[in-house]
DNA sequence: AACGATACGGAGCAACGTTCCGTTTTGTCA
DNA sequence: TGACAAAACGGAACGTTGCTCCGTATCGTT
């Protein structure tokens, strides 16, 4: 609770049937543009294809960040928990959080515009921002100081920027060939690397 | 000519006095709208403050990009000549990529969105994403070469990606005192220096 | 069946990009 | 100097999008 963090997608679990087969049908809509159109598709054309109005839309994801989130919500969760579980499993916490910048890098390449949008300083999605942080940060750091304790990579380096900066390797508009955001990622943790010395 | 390329700013010089003179003031104008706005400010707001109405500023700059290009053309100059500079100069070819970065960085951070403009996929953009990749591309592979040449840095990296990393690394809100775009490009640098054998 | 609470739909407003065309300004030439 | 055509200007107007607001329909309960 450090930022005041308002944001409230719907206000509570609602009681009413229609609500909550709205929701779903919501969230399946939203999705399937989301392939389609990139996370910053007009509201209506969510709210078309899931063949409701938009006062619907608004009522259950009053921000656009509220409704990215909700669609997202599992993979950033289970992008989170890959966190120990890699560290547990990799042969040494660099590699560990090597494999787990892959998966971050992969799931925001596949989904179309989102680095961009948790950059965007545009209104509705600096709690889209917040939310990936949030989430996430903890777990980098995690991983980060592991390697730092095992001397693998230097010190000095936090969480908070290596996520910012991943991110923002990731933007871009896809079918680049000549521009691989999992090449720059790898140069990135390269230079995190403890200088071998001579 | 390798892209049709198209976009052209005015068609051609114009000879009539108020058309030149309406030129430089819509430079101006959009030079101060852009340091508190950022570049993508509305056509109206830099139109208002030109005080010339929006057919003017399109027929000037039919697209966005055409406007920015026109107002940091000299910036982009300066900085493709600081290439061949810089490598004269500095101790190294390694120091002066690292040189030449810092300089490309910093024209970046203090344009207002224009990292994000770089990488947008938004109509009016891609010109400017060719402009200045046109221009200092073969500049930054100049440097890269040389240092690969040198043996400070491993060969393989191309000059298209590693411009659009660094460009990409400097995206983001301004005063976000956690994240430093700087550091960042030089942990992408270290990353590209050949691995020190033990 | 009736009724209050809840949710729905979409018209409506504001902001923005972009085009189009009637009007004004400019340069030139008699 | 005066007149005329070319060039440039201004801003109304249209389409798209975000978001709000409220009359209406639906749901759950009694």
């Amino acid at each position: 609770m450090s930022t005041p963090s308002q944001s409230g997608e719907v206000p509570a679990r609602s009681k009413r049937a229609d609500a909550l087969r709205n929701r779903q049908t919501l969230l399946d809509a939203a999705a399937a543009v989301f392939v389609t159109s990139g996370v910053d598709a007009p509201i209506r054309e969510i709210a078309a294809r899931a063949g409701v109005g938009m006062g619907t839309i608004y009522r259950h994801f009053p921000t656009r960040a509220d409704l990215v989130v909700a669609v997202y919500r599992h993979q950033v969760e289970a992008c989170a928990e890959a966190g120990p579980t890699l560290l547990a499993s990799a042969d040494s916490p660099l590699a560990a959080l090597r494999q787990w910048a892959d998966l971050f890098v992969d799931f925001l390449v596949t989904k179309h515009g989102l680095a961009n949008a948790l950059q965007s300083d545009s209104s509705g999605f600096e709690a889209l921002h917040s939310y990936f942080l949030d989430r996430l940060e903890p777990v980098c750091a995690q991983l980060l100081d592991a390697a730092v304790e095992a001397g693998e990579i230097r010190p000095g380096t936090q969480a908070y920027e290596l996520m910012r900066g991943i991110g923002n390797l990731c933007i871009g508009r896809d079918s680049d060939r000549r521009y691989d955001p999992r090449r720059l990622v790898e140069l990135l943790l390269q230079g995190l690397r403890r200088p071998q010395s001579s």
